[in-house]
DNA sequence: TCGCAACACTTGAGGCGTCAACTGACTTGG
DNA sequence: CCAAGTCAGTTGACGCCTCAAGTGTTGCGA
């Protein structure tokens, strides 16, 4: 069990149905990232994270977007993306540049170099994302696993991001 | 999208639905993680990864497994466990012994201290496992969603790890 | 127009995880 | 028995992430 059974306190425990539907699933939060991640790491050299972050760029008009949209749409803090794309920068695939019409923001660039690696690393990931979970579960699953996904994004407040309007 | 449209390439692209249920999926994985560790973190100084691991502990016979058993049980790797349970056994909630009958093997073991800082941290955590996903689906689909991410383990060669035996 | 708050990042320190190399303990074959 | 191999675990270096404190910019009220 993921959590002690402790009677006579206020907490209101995980029952059996809870446990088992949680244990798994927690388990599997726990070991996917890791092994997408491993896949890029190995083949790319790139983070799912850094992936995710060129492949926002490369659908965005002008394959530019601000930093606060990126991290949103990357579903990550805006110190990590400052991290990641200050190593994504150091190999050229992404530029950053002040925003001329509000010195505040940062827009950042995917590079013509930045676009061939993410092509270059596409395949590998796609294949990685269909091996460990899309062949895994049925077309009608997936789209329940699909719902489930956002009906938990939303009550914890995380928006899915969809491309907003950079300068 | 994850993942680029290359039309013409060998590889078997994510078409709408998949997408649709991908990306949200992958916008979960990379955040309930962050949130359930922040929580422990603030408010009993714990990993998720920690919890865990004191959490199989909590439940196996005499409080006390082989490193390698506690590893997959809380879902990690041999590596990870080790600097996990050096930096529980810094603070006094584990021990870490040799085996008698084997001296390949390390037990390590649940202390009193590590019980009490357990039972400490489970409300807390529990309430953030209800608060962020339990709370935000039902019944059924807590059913489903668990069934789905047994078949995702499977498919992966995870085991969901059910305790062994130890010396 | 000055000061101050809010905003959008950036930076550095520290913690955690991974990988590869290592140690020490059993096992097996000659 | 001894050498080589395998197994369980540890260690250290390095990379990534988080948190808190910083920078520089803009807006706004007096």
């Amino acid at each position: 069990m993921t959590v002690v059974e402790e009677p006579g306190s206020g907490t209101r425990w995980l029952d059996t149905d809870e446990l088992a539907a949680w244990m798994p699933f927690c388990a599997l939060l726990l070991t996917l990232p890791s092994a997408l991640d491993g896949q890029l790491q190995r083949d790319a050299d790139l983070t799912l994270f850094g992936y995710l972050v060129l492949a926002r760029l490369s659908e965005a008009p002008r394959r530019t977007l601000r930093m606060s949209e990126l991290a949103q749409m990357a579903n990550g803090s805006l110190s990590r993306l400052s991290h990641a794309v200050a190593r994504l920068e150091r190999h050229g695939w992404v530029l950053r540049a002040t925003c001329p019409s509000d010195g505040r923001f940062t827009i950042a660039t995917l590079t013509d170099a930045g676009h061939e690696k993410l092509t270059a690393a596409a395949p590998g990931h796609v294949a990685a994302v269909r091996d460990l979970v899309l062949d895994a579960v049925g077309a009608d699953e997936l789209a329940v696993l699909g719902k489930l996904a956002v009906t938990i994004l939303e009550g914890a407040g995380t928006s899915v991001g969809e491309p907003g309007c950079p300068g």
